[in-house]
DNA sequence: CGCTGCTTTGATTCGTATCAATAGCAGTGG
DNA sequence: CCACTGCTATTGATACGAATCAAAGCAGCG
């Protein structure tokens, strides 16, 4: 009886495509922590050592340049995965947005084990697939978007996927930011201060209410639209 | 006797990975095509239908919003692959810069092939995460950099792929560029005017030199390092 | 020569960063 | 319960950088 067979995000993490022998092999490479809010798991720049994959709670990728300007490059969250496999340095930080568990593995004996292992291989290729298509999304935010599109686009996104299914179209949807405007600007690519400045503007012309700092209410979910000039195919 | 052996881009593509014998049954599902410069190889929204190898020449990734405004995602070379294999409709286009010569597959044919040849789906892992590491220190660049150190990294990039590797640290390096300044522009995500003010700019302050518009040589390296502002570990 | 397309330069506007002050809120201890 | 502290968010004034609008320069080519 292993760790993985209570694993939280078993199903979703690439483990789901291996045998109960296979993951047993695999759990005695690996090693759980738990990270506090903030912690940094990994630093930019330094040799990328470790692999593994979120089990709980939602990290981010970040990089600072020496003018001390942050960037998040992704978000983290449970099943995904984390770390460099197959020998880069990594040039970003991983760190823990909220407290957060992982489990990790030495990179070089995940390496081999992947190598011998098709199934993982081919989980793992499906993620970075899926990895890379967010991260080019992402990437026309910061180059083409305006701050109002962007905030409101990233509203948008999460509105989307805090919806319940079975909720109306019109209805106003209801959620908890999941962190502070300082970490929706880098996020972002802006200040915090204009972040601040684009809620107010959004909450005026009638798109969201903020009842208090961390929560938004979409009450015109088409404003909200309009103002993220979202790509619609028709 | 078929048509890879003598694939100009067959060492560095995913099939490198492929003895004669599965590169055979893989070269039967393919197609080879020419591309004239400017042709749009995949339509930003439609479905992926198919995946494939460049050979020859370069190609973009790139989206447009309803605005009109264009942003470049990523640029492929020789070698590299395109098209998104694993069911997902691709959000962007692939466009040619200049005339280009790629080996296509349709996307199911591939996935199938490729799921029961581990080996070529570990080269593909590997390119992925590389894929995925450009486009996030692309990221960066977009999210937090001034028009001067975009233009100035993006020079400095080039350079560095162009220089010859027993060229001496300080001399001039000199390149012509891959495309215009519109196409600059889109890449950087600012507009021709800015981008052609940037190149006046560095060339005033004596780092760069242009003979003519689509050659550049690099004078003073030092100083267009310091423009670009990069993250050097030390 | 006069076209056409691309690039550079100039004048102006607009948007976001920056700087600075204030406001809201949570926790602490009197 | 209230003052005090520290932190985060909002709001305001201003500066700066890039976009935009407009015009002129330059090359290639019929």
């Amino acid at each position: 009886m292993n760790a993985c067979a209570q694993c939280a995000a078993r199903a979703r993490a690439i483990c789901q495509s291996l045998s109960p022998l296979e993951l047993d092999d695999l759990n005695r490479l690996g090693r759980r922590h738990t990270i506090r809010a903030g912690q940094t798991l990994q630093w930019q720049g330094a040799d990328s050592m470790l692999v593994g994959n979120v089990i709980e709670g939602v990290l981010k990728l970040s990089v600072a340049d020496p003018g001390g300007r942050e960037q998040t490059l992704g978000m983290v969250f449970p099943g995904d995965f984390i770390g460099r496999p197959f020998g880069a340095r990594s040039d970003h930080s991983i760190v823990a947005l909220s407290e957060a568990k992982v489990c990790t593995f030495p990179r070089a004996a995940f390496d081999d084990f992947a190598l011998s292992h098709p199934k993982l291989e081919h989980q793992l290729l499906r993620r970075t697939l899926g990895d890379l298509d967010r991260t080019r999304q992402w990437m026309q935010l910061l180059g083409r978007k305006s701050a109002t599109e962007r905030v409101a686009g990233l509203l948008l996104a999460i509105a989307t996927r805090a919806a319940a299914p079975d909720e109306e179209a019109g209805a106003p949807v209801r959620f908890r930011l999941p962190c502070g405007r300082q970490e929706l600007a880098d996020i972002l690519g802006l200040t915090i201060e204009t972040v601040s400045r684009q809620f107010t503007k959004l909450r005026e012309i009638g798109a969201i209410e903020i009842p208090d700092r961390r929560t938004v209410v979409v009450v015109d979910r088409a404003v909200l639209e309009d103002c993220a000039a979202v790509f619609e195919p028709s």
